[in-house]
RNA sequence: GGUCUCGUAGCUCAGCUGGAUAGAGCAACUGCCUUCUAAGCAGUAGGUCUUUGGUUCGAAUCCAAACGGGAUCACCA
């Protein structure tokens, strides 16, 4: 497609030199796809010429359009509608173009770029959520696809095991545990710790309640009550190595880990590197030294230290306490560096949602400040929240929706609408099982993966689970329709190799139109990369899917008597499972055989 | 209040490097299964692209303002 659009630039650019004298560069004439209501592939505007011209937009498309019929053998015909000179591509050409893609091969380019993806990054204390999902999905379709580009990507995780909210379900469970665990209790780990995370939220909101009611502030509430002071203590024994603190620490992060990899294996995200903050968090204090001794960074009487980011139209920012313990973005400085040092990365991608923007500029600038050579490379992937039906998600008021949870309904949702339609007899029962758990991640990761990642969306249950229209199980089931043809095709012993069609000179519209969109997948790979939107790939997977089933529907492959034809018909079939298999693959979705 | 961001069909979203009569899906209605999988296809209906002004041959798209949502401006992470 691209070959072939390069050479219909081209002969534009030679019809106008030619035609009209008016030197127009190839790369600068500008095609776009023919609307759909016109016949035509290529549409080539003439508008910016009458003035020059002197002449009448349809008289110079005329001109053009018979120029490039009669002496471009791509150029089947063409139609002039106003200042739209529509170009009909010849079937013949679409033949070629189709059977180019049979020896189509990658460029090895030398020196591969070095990508840094960091993704999900969960904290310790509760279970992942629908937002994460999102989160997870993003970072490891854009990791994919950046692979698929010809970068040389680590994904990594880094993981918020420790502080004050770890503390938090760490003192509840103190209090409540009785010594449950998850196998005792039979619940994931990671749904354990929520379980006292949510615990303690509940004690600490009747303490501030009760203490209110005897006459404190509020605002001295909230920082006085006993179960707080409790879990601020505890933090600071954290610190300290307290033995008995450490080890509750690591027993229930290890069961929140058992959960997290569960879901992870389910959900099928995987990453190559873990950090974790417990490991991290002091990193940053040589950073702010460093800092200081540039004269970047300033103390404050009280012994805090700021940056002015007032230059980069930012304010102040603090990066270390009076009492020299970090904050947040003191973290983030060591651990930039630390990836840098791990893996001298060209760009580092940070998964995270909008509501960081301002984190990330700051974090971005002050990198910069320093004269840090990788801050350049750093890149916040910002991506909307989820919204409910019911507005929008908080974990403290309960509304938000558990990632098991919903991938367990979506599963079952998959197992019944596939019972009803009773199309897989002869699947064993574990087939049957990976075919729902495939079909139910398809609709999840497609519904959260059409949408541009910087736009906030809505989750809409009863949508998600549908399995319709623009949906992942929609474009599974063309695959699996496909993957019928195929089986179909190698019984009749089909085969369909390219000097088998090359001849055929007649297409049906449809055809075409497939061939079309098959040839212009690679510029959606790179355009998807460009972006970083999976949500391109997306689009593009169903618009095959589409194509293909109006191809289907259509046009007979098996009736078809001609054997070029038939031949063609069966080698395009299996040519589009391959590009949904493919796309799909890129948004981390499965595509079944049988459904 | 400052900064950023979004506003397209009843609903969810495409389209946004300016081009034709603004597209899909869902929901509603109508057709098409004696078999290559109807989880499909075809069709009907549904729009002041928030508003106003500007740029120009041409604006959903670019610029400005207004209105309306959202985020952020923590010694929380």
């Amino acid at each position: 497609m691209i070959a072939l659009e390069k050479k219909i630039a081209e002969a534009v650019s030679g019809a106008l030199q030619t035609l009209f004298s008016v030197s127009l560069a190839a790369e600068e004439v500008n095609l776009q796809p023919t609307r759909k209501d016109f016949a035509g592939t290529f549409t080539f505007v003439t508008f910016p010429y009458t003035k020059t011209l002197g002449k009448g937009p349809e008289q110079i498309g005329n001109a053009l359009g018979e120029y490039l019929k009669t002496n471009v053998p791509e150029v089947a015909d063409y139609n002039v509608v106003k200042g739209f000179l529509n170009l009909v591509i010849s079937d013949e050409t679409w033949v070629g173009v189709f059977g180019n893609l049979f020896n189509e091969q990658t460029a090895e380019t030398g020196k591969r770029e070095k990508v840094v993806v960091e993704y999900s990054s969960p904290n310790t204390n509760k279970p992942l959520h629908l937002g994460h999902l999102r989160n997870n999905f993003l970072g490891y379709s854009v990791a994919e696809i950046l692979k698929e580009n010809g970068k040389d990507v680590v994904k990594v995780n880094l993981v918020n095991d420790r502080g004050i909210h770890i503390c938090k379900s760490m003192v509840a469970y103190q209090l409540l545990g009785n010594g449950e665990t998850p196998e005792l209790a039979g619940i994931k780990g990671d749904h354990l710790a929520g379980k006292y995370y949510v615990a303690f939220d509940k004690i600490y909101k009747e303490q501030i309640g009760e203490m209110v009611v005897q006459g404190i502030e509020p605002d001295k509430a909230k920082k006085e009550a006993p179960i707080m002071q409790q879990a601020q203590q505890m933090l600071v024994q954290w610190e300290q190595g307290d033995e008995e603190v450490m080890n509750l620490w690591r027993t229930m992060n290890g069961w929140v880990y058992a959960g997290f990899d569960e879901t992870y294996r389910t959900i099928g995200v995987d990453f190559d590197k873990f950090y974790y903050e417990s490991e991290t968090y002091l990193l940053g204090k040589d950073f702010v030294a460093e800092g200081l001794a540039q004269g970047i960074f300033f103390k404050k009487p009280d012994g805090s230290v700021w940056v002015d980011l007032k230059e980069e139209g930012l304010d102040e920012k603090l990066v270390l306490r009076a009492d020299g313990t970090s904050v947040y973005i003191t973290q983030d400085l060591g651990t930039a560096q630390l990836k840098y040092d791990d893996f001298k990365y060209d760009t580092s991608i940070y998964v995270i949602a909008d509501e960081q923007n301002y984190h990330m500029q700051v974090l971005k600038s002050i990198l910069q400040k320093m004269g840090k050579p990788y801050a350049q490379g750093i890149l916040h992937l910002s991506y909307g929240m989820v919204d409910l039906p019911s507005g929008k998600m908080k974990s403290r008021e309960g509304t938000v929706v558990d990632a098991d949870e919903l991938v367990a309904e979506m599963v079952e949702t998959a197992r019944q609408r596939t019972d009803e339609l009773g199309k897989i007899e002869g699947l064993s029962e574990l087939e049957a099982q990976q075919l729902y758990l495939t079909l139910a991640m398809g609709a999840l990761k497609y519904f959260l993966l059409k949408v541009d990642p910087k736009k906030r969306m809505l989750f809409n249950p009863e949508e998600s689970i549908n399995f319709q229209g623009n949906t992942g199980p929609f474009i599974q089931y063309t695959h699996a329709r496909i993957a019928a043809i195929m089986r179909k095709a190698a019984e009749l012993g089909i085969t369909a190799e390219v000097n088998r069609f090359e001849n055929l000179t007649n297409l049906h519209e449809t055809e075409a139109e497939v061939v079309a969109l098959l040839a212009s997948y690679p510029k959606v790979v790179a355009e998807a990369a460009n972006l970083f939107a999976p949500s391109v790939i997306g689009q593009y997977a169903y618009d095959l899917a589409k194509a293909y089933n109006r191809f289907y529907t259509e046009v007979s492959i098996f009736q078809e008597i001609n054997p070029a034809a038939l031949a063609f018909r069966v080698a395009l079939s299996g040519k589009v499972a391959e590009k949904i298999k493919n796309a799909m693959r890129l948004l981390g979705i499965n595509v079944p055989d049988r459904m």
